[in-house]
DNA sequence: CGCAGTATTGACTGGGATCAAGGAGCGTGG
DNA sequence: CCACGCTCCTTGATCCCAGTCAATACTGCG
């Protein structure tokens, strides 16, 4: 009864609550494209397993600029943003399959240590970007970008992309304009080609890493 | 024999190591001004409480730039950058006193309850100073920045900042020119009143949350 | 084919960086 | 007590990178 009462405009987290509580492993869950996992100032009850696709989790300011604060790749754990409810919005940035699991269940689980290890790694990954954020150029945060896919695709060279070059833009703190601009400037100068504006090899990632510092 | 081997620059964390391993409640360090508490790389085997003063985390950058990732004041826990070396360096603003706890025993303490509640805490805070870092203007980041002191200080309005231009600087993403200037404007609007460089009096702090949004 | 959404490119603008000079605070020593 | 030197802060002038505005090109899809 609570669930429904509190969860009229979405009817995933009724769904999960009714879940056996017994389930402590989660239960999976699709996205499609652009669908919202969970929003800014939900409560915040689960916690999510990218298994495939590609997550953006951001906030959007009172001006209508957006912040993406973290892509999530499979793997990577999310939705511990904020403390009883969330403090930003997920996304599937394309089909998607999580899997879900109560956050209290995830919390407390084997003495915690699968959560501390998780909630490290968000933490330090949020670290990382935020030391990109602070004063670097276009071309340094682009080329940071492009190495962080690159690793997460386990080192190949070869990239394809699941975001637009909006989501970049939001999430590099740049505009539109200003990604498409450097990716041209970066393709110019031999360090990248773009096959196509999705798929991205990288020709050079030693001079990346150069720019990058 | 450890200890000493590995830290022939350092003798404090040597000491450290020699406590009676019973002692989990930690010990408490006093710092003087620009004093270093753990540098970048180190093995990172403590976790710090501030019991007075301020201390910054941050990193340098190879070209010199320095970025500020936070600053820890009274009741804030830091030291849980990197995973098993510090990913970021630290030192006391100003004399500090700190309580300094092994990590492990942090980390495993009570079901990690309190562990996770400080990462929680910490990370919470670099998401939103990541937002702050991604697209807002000078008067943007020093209004939220001073909205943030305010409250740390309990919500007065006379606010103290332990730190130098240089500091706020390198923590907002800006040039120490800009920050003074930024200042400046805010005194000419009549928002604040700049009765030392080092003491802040918020005349209007509703218009300063207006600008930060 | 035509349409809509997305990406690229160009011209211009502006906010903050940079370079440079001057002022304020403060401890030290005569 | 003041003079001196040092550090930190403020202010001014100019420059440049990225934002803005605008037009064009590409891409996928009905």
């Amino acid at each position: 009864m609570n669930a429904i009462a509190f969860n009229t405009l979405d009817a995933r987290p009724f769904v999960l609550d009714r879940l056996p509580a017994a389930n402590d492993a989660g239960v999976r869950m699709h996205y499609g494209r652009d669908e919202e996992i969970f929003g800014e100032g939900e409560a915040s009850r689960h916690v999510y397993k990218v298994i495939s696709g590609a997550v953006r989790t951001y906030r959007v300011l009172s001006d209508g600029r957006r912040q993406i604060v973290e892509f999530h790749t499979t793997g990577d754990v999310f939705g511990l943003d904020g403390d009883r409810s969330h403090a930003l919005s997920a996304e599937a940035v394309r089909e998607t399959t999580l899997q879900v699991v109560r956050r209290d269940a995830f919390l407390q689980e084997q003495g915690a240590e699968p959560a501390i290890q998780a909630l490290l790694k968000t933490f330090h990954r949020a670290q990382a970007h935020m030391l990109l954020l602070g004063r670097h150029t276009a071309c340094e945060r682009v080329a940071a970008f492009l190495l962080d896919f690159r690793e997460r695709a386990g080192g190949v060279d070869a990239i394809d992309l699941p975001m637009s070059r909006q989501d970049i833009a939001d999430y590099l703190g740049l505009t539109i304009e200003t990604v498409s601009r450097t990716f041209t400037q970066l393709q110019a100068a031999h360090q990248i080609d773009l096959v196509s504006c999705r798929r991205v090899i990288l020709r050079n990632p030693a001079a990346l890493e150069r720019i990058r510092e």
